[in-house]
Order: C-alpha cells, then structure tokens, then sequence
DNA sequence: GTCTATAGAGTGATAGAC
DNA sequence: GTCTATCACTCTATAGAC
C-alpha cells in the first residue's frame, strides 16, 4: 500500500477529515500528519488549504457528471431516462458519500472565482435534470409543475441519502435506489384521484420569529 | 430598536454569522462586534462558544415540535394529516431559514452531550412523520414503502427548500409549500399503472473511487 | 454588565537546509 | 520532496478594574 502519489493521499486525507470535522476545524496539520508527512512539505504539493479544497470538488463534480452523462447514454423513453439519471445520482452519492458531502456543505470555504467555477458545473449537472423534467412534462408523462423546484426537490432527497446510507446498513444502494426511483417518478405523475386541492387553511403563529 | 435584552441580540447576532460564515469560521469578536460589545463581555451571557451554539440549536428544535404540534391539533385524516405536517415544515423553515439551516449543518461544533440531546429532539420529531407514514401504509392510503426512509426522503426534501428560497422571490411560501404538498402525497400514494419494476440494469464503472 | 489587557494555544504559510 | 524552525497572526477564554 501507499505506493499512489503523494498528491492523492493528501487528497483522500483532507476528504477524510473535511467530511468528518469540515473545512475550517480541519487543519492543514491533520491533513498532513494523515498522510505521513509534515505540514510544510504539504505545500509542495498544494499551494494553499483552499486550493486543496477546490481540488476535491473540481474533481468530484466533473466525475458526478460524467457518471450522469454514462447513465443517460442511450436511454430514449422519458420515464427511462429519469429513472436511470435518479439512478446514477444516488449511485454516485451513495458510493463517493464523503466527497459530495463536502460539495454539498463547503462552498464557503472557496475563493470568490473558484466558487463560482464549482456552482457553474453543478448548475449545467441541475440542468440535465430540469430538460428530463421539461421534456416529460411537454409529452404529458409527467403533471404540470415548476422545473427548477422539482429539480432542485429530486437532487436533494436522493443527495441526503448520502448522509445517513451506512454501506454494511440493512439496505443495499440498488434497493434505496429502486425506492427514490419509485417515489419520484411517482411524483412527478399525479396520484389518482388528485385534486390540485387549494391548500393553506389557517397555519398556527410562528413563535419567537 | 435594541431594547431586547443583550442575550437575545447575542443569539440573533451569532444565528446571523453561523448562518453566513459556519459555525467554525465564525469567531466571537465578530459575533460580540455584531451585538455592540466587546468580546470579552459575551462571556458573561454565555459561558463559551459551544453553548451558544447549544443554545440556538435547542431552542429552534423545540419550536419546530411545538409547531408541528400546533399544525397537526384536532386533523384525523390521515392524508390531511401529512399534508399539515409537511406544510408546517416547510412553512417553518422557510420563515426561520437561518436557524434551521445551523441545525443541519453546525451539529459537529457540539459537545458529545450536546449533540446526543439535540439528536434526541430531531428523532422525536422525525418519528411523528413516521408514524403518519405508517398508518397511511396501513390504512392503504399509502403505497407500501419503508418508514424511515420515507421520512427522511419528505423531510429533506422540505428542508432543502430553505436553502433557496428566498423572501422575495417569485414564489410565495404557500406556493412552495402546496408544491411540496402534492408531489410528496403523489410520492407517497402510487402513481397509475405504476409497476414495481425490478430496477437496476448494468451501471457505468464508478471513477477514482 | 461592560471594559482593557493578556494568557496560552493553535493557525496558515514561508525560508532555507538537506 | 521532505525536513526543522519560525513568522505573523488569530483564536477562545480569563483576570480584574470600573
């Protein structure tokens, strides 16, 4: 073992120790005694803790969309096709857990320029998910509804997976899987017998707002 | 303006950087400057760091329950049951945004015994959807599905809602709670002609894991 | 209840030897 | 490519005057 390149067991150090203490309470000591060395021999490989932090996420979001884009390929029907997207993105989240973790919670650690390089590719990954819903929507699959909302909704839910998926847990990545599949593909159809019910009704006051 | 007692405006302060910064990165000048003092007398409102945080994390947990409470008093039926459940949770969060948003992201900054009372008070929580979900399974209302995972689907669906929405969008909270609404009950009956189709089919090799 | 001053530890990052 | 040593700074928290 150890014999992979310096550089990458730092990475899966700080992935490590990002996932379990967060970017700020992790420090460039740890993630340097994890991976065997001293700190200062860690900026010979990075520059800085947050260009360490940025090359996690550049490298996480370009694989999540390369493993969407391996999932869709080939897949016509429109009901296919956002089965097998739900699909890949909870296969994805669900085996590299820690490191979308970390592209899900800390965005803030980054520069100006570099964040908005990460929230470009995850917009364009966000995107692919609102043309499916649009599309099946157009050919009346799928009921009335608003594309981003529903999108942002599908991501999430399958994405939280991720936070409490134990891999030696009761359920196997496939079943949880098949289950969001099913629950959002439900969804976005309409149940029988729904009625597009005006909803509110009096809501109790909001204490110490 | 700033009559409130000091510790209020502490908390308000501090819900305010947690928010904005994480709970980490945040520090207790910034907090102590944002409430008008120095800070050296925070320390006289709260004994360190951590119990502030403590603080506004048990206080937003009870007013969560006791407003689910409130929304669900004196509803039977069990479909308007969850739809008063997952319209008091998304109208909660997306009126106390900043603090829900903290008491799902900043429960690592807690002491274990801090963070066991706190886990303890969300899974109090987390069992009253359960408990909906269960009876409308057993009342057929509902498709069969797993409890929990349900639950933690609903919830994080809603919850996510609050990390984008924003006061004056285009949308109102009604509006994106009766989104919510229809899309979980549709989730949670099953959609026409749906079939439990085995699911799966081969997957893309997974990248540098 | 707020202040000034400071203790004591840890931080990210750099210099320069080997 | 890794090391020791250190810089300059920030952090949480405390002591004690007012």
């Amino acid at each position: 073992m150890s014999t992979a390149p310096m550089k990458d067991t730092i990475r899966q150090a700080a992935i490590d120790l990002f996932y379990r203490k967060g970017y700020f309470a992790a420090s460039i000591s740890e993630i340097a005694a994890a991976s065997g060395i001293r700190k200062a021999s860690l900026y010979h490989h990075y520059e800085s803790k947050e260009a360490l932090l940025f090359a996690i996420l550049k490298i996480i979001m370009d694989d999540l969309m390369a493993f969407l884009e391996a999932s869709l390929a080939g897949v016509v029907d429109i009901e296919a096709r956002m089965r097998a997207a739900v699909r890949g993105h909870v296969q994805f989240h669900l085996r590299r857990q820690k490191e979308n973790f970390i592209a899900n919670s800390e965005l803030r650690g980054l520069t100006e320029a570099h964040y908005q390089d990460i929230v470009r590719r995850r917009d364009a990954y966000e995107r692919v998910f609102q043309e499916i819903i649009g599309s099946g929507r157009r050919q009346r699959v799928f009921a009335p509804g608003d594309d981003k909302i529903l999108s942002y909704a599908i991501l999430t839910l399958c994405t939280a997976g991720a936070s409490w998926f134990k891999p030696d847990g009761r359920l196997t990545v496939d079943e949880i899987a098949e289950i969001y599949e099913n629950f959002i593909i439900s969804g976005l159809k309409r149940a029988e017998g729904e009625a597009v019910c005006g909803a509110a009704g009096g809501s109790p006051s909001l204490l110490r707002v």
